[in-house]
Formats: C-alpha cells, structure tokens, sequence
DNA sequence: AACGAGCCGTACCGTACGTTACGGTTCGGT
DNA sequence: ACCGAACCGTAACGTACGGTACGGCTCGTT
C-alpha cells in the first residue's frame, strides 16, 4: 500500500477475494505455512521461492505486501467458516451440546499455530500501519462466532432455556468464560499445551457456568 | 539480544533493571510516548530525537534495540505494580468490592494506550525473535494480577465465602469475566471506548457473576 | 585555567527487504 | 510451425534502519 494507485493487476486488489485459482491458493497456503514456521519474518521472496513462483507474479497477482496478507488472512478465513449448526430441536441437553461445541471449535481454533501467526501479524499491523488487516480478523474470528452463536442464544431464550435481557452481554460473557486468558498467552508466546482432552474438558465446564449464570431449568412461557 | 556477549555498558543490559536514572527514565518514557502514538514503527533515530539524547548513549545505556524495549516494558510494569490490597477484614461485602477494584484496576490497565502499545511489540517479538518481551509481559500482566488476586480468593475461601477447590481455575474464570473480548479487540484496532463509568459497571458485572458461580452466603464451618 | 568524562548531534556503513526489470521457458491458440 | 501471453528465476535498484565513529560542547574536579 505503499504507493497504491497503479493498475489494479488482475482482481485481488480490492477488498472482495472472490474465488482465488488453484494456483492462487497454493501461494496463500506458502504464506500461511511460512506464518507458523518463521514467524513474522516473512519475506516476498521466502513467498516466491516456498510457493515456487516469482515475486513478479506475486506482485502482479496481490499487488503488494499487504495486499498478499490481506489475501492469506481472508483465504483462511474462508475456509475456517463452516457448521453451521442447524438447530430444530431445542432442549436443555441439546442446547448444552451446541453450546460446548460453539466454545470447544473456539478454543480450537484460537489455539491452532495458524491462528496464533495470523493474529500477530494483524495485531502487529494494527500497531504501525492504517491496514485494516486487524478489522478483516475480528471480522472473521471474534465478530463471526459471535453471529453464529447468537441466534443460538436467543433459541434458547425463546425455549425458556435461557434468560438475559441483552444477547450481545450473554455472548460477551460465553466468550470470557470459553476463552479466559488463553488467546493472549498464546499470542504472547507462552507455552500452553491444548489438547483436544482440555478443550473438550474446559467447553464442558465454560458452558455448566455460562448455564449456571443465564440457564433456566424449564420453559417458563410468556410474560411475568 | 541480536549480537550480545559485548561490554555489558553499565547496567541495564542484564535482566534486572535495578533503577533507571532519572536520565535513563525519561529515555523510557520516550520510548513509550512513541510507542503509543506511532506504533509499531519505533527507529532508534526517533527515540534519541524524542529524548533529545544522542544514539550513542542508547547503545551505551541499554546495549541494543531489544535491551531498549526490554527496559521500557520493565520500566512500565514497575509503575504499574501499586496498590497491595491489604485485607485483615473480610466479610462479603470487602470480599466484593476487592474483587470489583481488581476486575476495574485490570479493565482500565489493558484499554490503555500504553499497554495496548506494548502488548503489540511484545507479540510482534514473540512471532519472530526469542526474546523474552512476551515472557515479561504477561509476567508483569496476567501472572501480577494472579498472584495478587489467588490470596484475595483463599482468604474468602478460609473464610468461607467463596467455594472452589483449583485456586488457578477460579482465578482463570474471574479473568475471564472481567476481561472478555476486550483485550484481543482492542489489541487487533477496534474501537471500543472505555470510560471510568463504563470499566465500573462491567467491573461490578463480572463480580457479581463470579459470586454466583463461586459464592457462599455465609461462612459454612467445617466440612460437609 | 586546564583537563577529562560524559553526552549531543550527525555523518557514515552494512544489510535486509520491498519493489522493479529482464531474459528465458512453457503452453494454448491458429 | 509460429505467436503472444503468462510465468519462472534472478539480478538489480532504492530505501529504511540498526549500529558505529567522531567532532564539538558542557560541566564537574583540581
């Protein structure tokens, strides 16, 4: 973005990543990998030689540094969308379920190598830079779960499962209890071995708190 | 920490930052003023002109690059760590405002500029070097308050007013109820304006909800 | 007054890296 | 078989920045 302005190459350029080519998304693939083994050390020609092609071709294809970021953050996050957890059948047990599945996928992926390097580098261009490479992360991390679970919510409120008067404050509370101080650990570099045992163990227990604070034991219809 | 194993200057290269003169310490104070206010692009050219000091005397005084910012966070966290909470009484209503003045002392600590500032460079450095910034950081962060806050906890525990058998666990809750998605929002650029009345309200919030997962009514003597 | 330590300001050096340019190769279309 | 587009590999350029050297100024000491 540096000198922005130019021939805006063949498509990636703008905000929208539409579909990239195979071989597109075989670069994207360089990058995130070079992400989670060098770190923030990533260099245009590290790139070009882990993803066998030229910088001319990186350069044409993104347009420049940023925008190559740019491209792999929302090419991972393309792919990290997906249940959509379609829910007809609402009780108390199958409310618990969805509700651990929603904070053990979270913590998943928040403690993934993939997320840990992309959420530094954002963070890190948040920092210098006007990039909105941090606004394309939130959207896609915290901003979308948070979507996703919502209306989950809010079933549950109509089931008399649940009671809350703002959705946006039980989600905020769900996330806390899930994420704790996982994400910036991680983030900072400490050690914190997150096996699938303890992230099942700790959505279980997240979710037996969030309910503990916003459950209600049977429907409880219409008003006071 | 890039080439070290030099003439260690005078003190600050070690990892005891002792006492920075009152010299030294406005050269740290520089270093966090542009810290917040450019970001992560920090040129030692900028600090000296900031500090009005010469880049020759931040060579001698603090070794290198790394040993400059290693200091300034250092020097943060040593402003930082105040208040000691001393608890003699301890019934529920001192039990909830201790809590409350912890979950608002952190609130308003991590929606700074200053420690939004360096919790960036410190995961910038934990994506590529080995430093140990991210190490201080959260040592000086989550850790600080965690050793503040476990005492606080079994004291109400002894006290029979709370209840829970892992220290760490409940602590790792009250974090996070009092933190939430605050720190990763702020920290990836997102607006998210915390005022003194806003971080009270929230604050109060998470005790409260904490009291419901972890709180006994009344002193329950002996065992079950 | 003379001296030396410490420090400021600045010029300078070496390197890393983003970005561009260019020659050579592959390949689909005609 | 020929052509042009796309792309690979690499050399080259410009700049930014970490780190160093040096001349001159200030100030405390004798």
């Amino acid at each position: 973005m540096t000198s922005a302005a130019k021939t805006p190459a063949s498509e990636p350029s703008g905000a929208d990543p539409a579909e990239p080519t195979a071989r597109q998304a075989a670069v994207l693939d360089a990058v995130l990998t070079l992400l989670q083994e060098k770190g923030g050390q990533l260099t245009m020609t590290a790139v070009a030689r882990q993803a066998s092609c030229s910088k001319e071709t990186l350069y044409k294809w993104f347009g420049d540094r940023d925008g190559l970021l740019t491209a792999a953050v929302q090419w991972q996050a393309s792919r990290v969308r997906a249940g959509s957890y379609d829910r007809q059948k609402l009780d108390a047990s199958s409310l618990r379920d969805s509700l651990s599945d929603f904070a053990a996928n979270w913590l998943s992926v928040i403690s993934s190598a993939t997320s840990i390097a992309l959420n530094r580098v954002a963070i890190a261009h948040a920092a210098s830079k006007q990039s909105n490479l941090g606004q394309i992360v939130l959207d896609n991390g915290r901003f979308a779960i948070g979507d996703r679970l919502k209306p989950v919510l809010e079933e549950g409120r109509a089931a008399g499962l649940l009671a809350f008067d703002d959705t946006e404050a039980a989600f905020r509370t769900f996330f806390g209890l899930a994420g704790r101080d996982v994400q910036i650990r991680l983030l900072l570099g400490d050690k914190l071995k997150l096996g699938k045992a303890e992230i099942a163990r700790d959505a279980a227990a997240a979710t037996d708190q969030f309910l503990t604070l916003y459950g209600r034991a049977a429907p409880a219809p219409a008003t006071a």
